[in-house]
RNA sequence: GGGACCAUAGGGUAGCUUGGUCGAUCCUUCGGGCUUUGGGAGCCUGAGACUCCGGUUCAAAUCCGGGUGGUCCCA
């Protein structure tokens, strides 16, 4: 994969995930293919989300008022938004703009809905398309204008600890997540220059694609007050007094589906993990003119048995060569492969390939089949897991001293790990000096002094080359 | 925020410098046929493109301006 831009744009389009050729710059159109993992996936997510959250689907269109209220966010969001000027062909009086984030839909209303201490905490999420008008360089997945996939959870609690302890459960849910898909991660705070605009601070998710930039896969942030204080969210205390509210969001979006992508693809094509791939197994017959039949039979089998087990199986009886077929699976990233042709029928057996070590293994048709796929499988997924975790490992460096980083960072690519004052005047001559961003620190007893200043040493932060 | 480059069949490209030879090259893809099938088969046959708008010119894929889209670099 010696240019990733280039892999990644080709698997899109050759593992038809999705099509970019929409008319509308940022705007993809996701295929069929493509919307299975994004379903698979989204699956599992909702999974974990509704054990203690609420699904609701708020409006797309938020009036301009609204969206105005926040000083702070609606600054963060300006340069953005999409605007809805018009009906037909009267002008409105109050423009419209499409939701670049969900807060200023939302929070007018649960403004209406949190009364009580005994409604608190309230827990919801949605997941709905989101829209911003990038200016620069789009790319699918990555960068674009239509978020078509943002998971964004919203929590309102009523004392300060428990909104911080949702923070701590909402990177607890994205962990888990994140370790079903086998991407790895890096936890950070953002620094405060690059917190989300009105929140108190900022937990994120950063991964890292196979040219050594990072990622943001997910965001949690804690809002304190400030959006309670915009929009009246407040609630009676058991004491009868009118408290603000505490409040928490964090989102997810199809970045998630791209991060899969980059971090698990190899030179042959996509790898996905069993959980989200649209087939699991696909059983391809090696026929011969003479004993068709009988291979298509067996074949017939093996799918009956394991599509009643559960698996997403599929048994391609395409009129080609076998061998294209073998390309075309493994660039579509399925995780087993069996092959059944006569001679195996003979030795009472078939073939099986695994995807993520590309190892051919000869099972007998005596065998629990069931059982033998259903190990592989989740040896396939622990298998992708830890070896995209090892390769993450290797590329977070510590670097002590500020005349390196630039160096490194320009050969090395990565992530490097250093000692940091915390101070954002220190911070932002770093990322000058080095031409990278700041990821965020890590809150644990660090000795020593800050790499760049001199000044005592405060956090282990990061930096690295960013999408 | 600033700058550079690019746009030719579904995908990837040649042609553009020096306008006419273009009725546009090659690979792939797709349709039909024969033959094949244990790692991208072969032969025959057919389909498919000059980004859009405007300008210069006897003549534009080729030159100029703008829109849209794409790629990259710097802040």
């Amino acid at each position: 994969m010696t240019d990733f831009s280039e892999w990644f744009h080709n698997i899109l389009e050759e593992a038809e995930i999705l099509d970019s050729r929409y008319p509308i710059k940022g705007m993809n159109v996701w295929l069929p293919n493509g919307f299975k993992i994004r379903k698979y996936t989204l699956n599992i997510l909702k999974d974990i989300l509704d054990k203690e959250h609420e699904e609701v689907l708020f409006p797309l269109l938020i009036p301009e008022d609204e969206l105005a209220k926040e000083a702070i966010h609606v600054k963060g969001f300006e340069e953005e938004v999409y605007w809805i000027t018009h009906g037909g062909l009267t002008e409105l009086n109050k423009k419209m703009a499409l939701r670049p984030t969900s807060e200023t839909a939302m929070y007018p209303m649960f403004s209406l809905w949190v009364r009580s201490h005994t409604d608190l905490p309230m827990k919801f999420y949605q997941v709905v398309n989101t829209f911003r008008y990038e200016t620069k360089h789009t790319r699918p997945l990555i960068r674009v204008r239509e978020i078509t996939t943002f998971k964004e959870a919203h929590t309102v609690h009523s004392s300060r600890e428990d909104a911080q302890k949702q923070v701590e459960d909402a990177i607890k849910i994205y962990k888990e997540f994140f370790d079903v898909l086998g991407i790895p991660y890096l936890i950070t705070k953002r620094p405060v220059w690059d917190k989300f605009p009105g929140a108190d601070y900022t937990m994120a998710f950063d991964t890292l694609l196979p040219d050594g930039k990072t990622l943001q896969i997910g965001t949690v942030h804690n809002l304190g007050q400030t959006f309670a204080k915009t929009f009246e969210i407040t609630f009676e205390t058991p004491e009868g007094e009118h408290e603000y509210a505490y409040q928490t969001c964090y989102g997810l979006s199809d970045r998630v589906i791209a991060s899969v992508i980059g971090v698990h693809g190899d030179d042959s094509g996509l790898c996905l993990p069993p959980e989200i791939s649209p087939y699991q197994v696909v059983i391809v017959p090696i026929i011969f003119k003479k004993g068709g039949e009988e291979v298509i039979a067996a074949c017939e089998e093996i799918q009956s048995k394991l599509k009643g087990a559960g698996f997403r199986v599929h048994m391609d009886d395409r009129d080609m060569r076998a061998g294209k077929k073998f390309y075309d699976w493994e660039m579509k990233g399925v995780p087993l492969r069996i092959e059944l042709g006569p001679r195996d029928l003979n030795d009472n057996k078939s073939v099986f390939l695994r995807r993520d070590t590309m190892e051919k293994i000869s099972v007998s048709l005596e065998e629990d089949i069931i059982d033998n796929v259903n190990n592989l499988m989740s040896d396939i997924s622990l298998n992708m897991r830890e070896k995209a975790r090892e390769k993450f490992n290797t590329q977070i460096r510590q670097v002590d001293n500020i005349e390196d980083v630039k160096e490194s960072i320009e050969t090395e690519k990565g992530i490097i790990s250093f000692a940091w004052c915390g101070e954002e005047s220190c911070g932002k001559e770093i990322e000058e000096i080095a031409n990278v961003d700041i990821l965020g620190v890590q809150e644990e007893e660090t000795s020593g002094n800050c790499f760049n200043c001199s000044r005592d040493a405060k956090f282990k932060a990061f930096l690295a080359k960013t999408y």
